[in-house]
DNA sequence: GCTAATATGTGATTTTTTTCACGGAACAGC
DNA sequence: GCTGTTCCGTGAAAAAAATCACATATTAGC
């Protein structure tokens, strides 16, 4: 029974996916709604009401064989295609995800970094092409990158952003704390705004007692 | 009319509250739902709606006083308590964070740092007082420490994070890629996996086409 | 002082998302 | 081969969240 998928269902078989790859690193062959929550913080009948979204791919009575569901959600949600990301802004979040090393397992190529500061592309030592900023449009589309991590300062993530959508992005993760205006038929935004989730936290911390 | 905040009003309220902040350093006195919707990028009644939880507050016909909209927010979330917290785990995102600015100007006061790395600890120049790991229960409650960034390896997380729920902490915000669990009633976490909302974009790019 | 435009507050409505409940299937232990 | 347990799939129900619609108030322009 396929249905449209909403983002809170993409968002936990994203996590449900990454969930059988470590399953399967582990050599478990099968794995249960109720285990599959359990590491994802989320009840049972939750997670099979996601899964069957996709048609159905487990066996009433046993779980899910865990090779089998994660084919079945690479092919839904497009993870047999390796995306190429870039880096804009190496400061130092910037730098901090150019050497984070979890990118190239999760099926991301990070393949570009850019910073606006000739000094600090020259004076950096990294394994990965990095570029001044007034390149970026040439180097996205000859790369065929698809992804942009945004850490770029507050002020100019917007400008930037009109940047990378006229390049051709198809996605960004937007570190900075302001929100970005892309047109969205085209692009596809998600936004990590540490300051705001430690103020979530306070409030919550205020509200619960 | 005052009402429980569910998650996703404290959260756009907490983005009102620091775009509150932003236009009184801009000088602008007063402020409308529509214009505070584009900010956030969020559509009008739903931000009348969110700010209505908290009582009335803006003037019918004129919008909202900016102070008074911020002195409501600033009571109603808790905001006029600063809180202090700490960063767990000082590798590459750690230090990145360490050196973070804003957290000052938004309420949040980061006092320690902590390190399983003795070497670590002590080749760090910081401004901020580090402290090794096995300090981490002694320093957050002699500091009496409310919040933590927990950003050590995903394989310690678990574990870490059941040291800073035995240290008496309030809140984490969790940038490791596993579901950490902690007695819900007293500690609150808010979970950022960057890798996760990269997947959720290649998935809306391959389901939106 | 009149009009058009722009505001908020809020009950009602719609949509979305989560949760429940249970039929039917497999399995482990005995 | 029987029994108690575990498990998936799914329609139905409930809960939560978003959206609409409009009464009512203010302001700006003229
Ligand atoms: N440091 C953190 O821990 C942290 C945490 C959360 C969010 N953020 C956000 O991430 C962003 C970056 O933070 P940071 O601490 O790394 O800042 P930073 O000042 O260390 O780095 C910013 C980098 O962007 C470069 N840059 C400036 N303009 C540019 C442009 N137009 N194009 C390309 N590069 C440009 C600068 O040269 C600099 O290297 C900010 O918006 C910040 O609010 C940072
Ligand atoms: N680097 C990134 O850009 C990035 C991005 C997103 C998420 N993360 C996540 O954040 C976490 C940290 O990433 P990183 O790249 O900074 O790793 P890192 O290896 O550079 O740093 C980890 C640090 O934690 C310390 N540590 C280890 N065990 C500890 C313990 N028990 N108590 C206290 N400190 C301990 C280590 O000494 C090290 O300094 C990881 O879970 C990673 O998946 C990192």
């Amino acid at each position: 029974m396929k249905k449209k998928l909403s983002i809170p269902t993409i968002t936990r078989l994203c996590m449900v996916f990454q969930q059988c790859d470590e399953l399967q690193i582990m050599g478990i062959l099968r794995v249960s709604s109720t285990q599959l929550g359990k590491a994802i913080g989320v009840p049972a009948h939750t997670i099979r009401k996601d899964i069957n979204c996709l048609g159905e791919v487990g066996d009433t009575g046993s779980g899910y064989d865990v090779a089998r569901l994660k084919a079945h959600l690479r092919r839904a949600l497009g993870f047999d295609q390796i995306r190429r990301a870039c880096i804009v802004g190496l400061g130092r979040l910037g730098s901090a995800l150019m050497d984070y090393e979890k990118f190239g397992a999760s099926g991301f190529s990070v393949v570009a970094g850019f910073d606006s500061s000739v000094n600090r592309i020259e004076t950096m030592q990294t394994r990965m092409p990095v570029y001044p900023a007034y390149d970026m449009k040439e180097v996205i589309q000859r790369e065929a990158i698809e992804l942009a991590l945004l850490a770029v300062p507050a002020p100019v993530a917007q400008a930037t952003a009109d940047v990378l959508v006229a390049s051709g992005i198809r996605g960004i993760v937007n570190f900075c704390p302001v929100v970005i205006n892309v047109p969205e038929t085209q692009v596809q935004v998600r936004n990590i705004n540490v300051i705001n989730e430690m103020r979530v936290l306070s409030s919550l911390m205020t509200l619960g007692e």
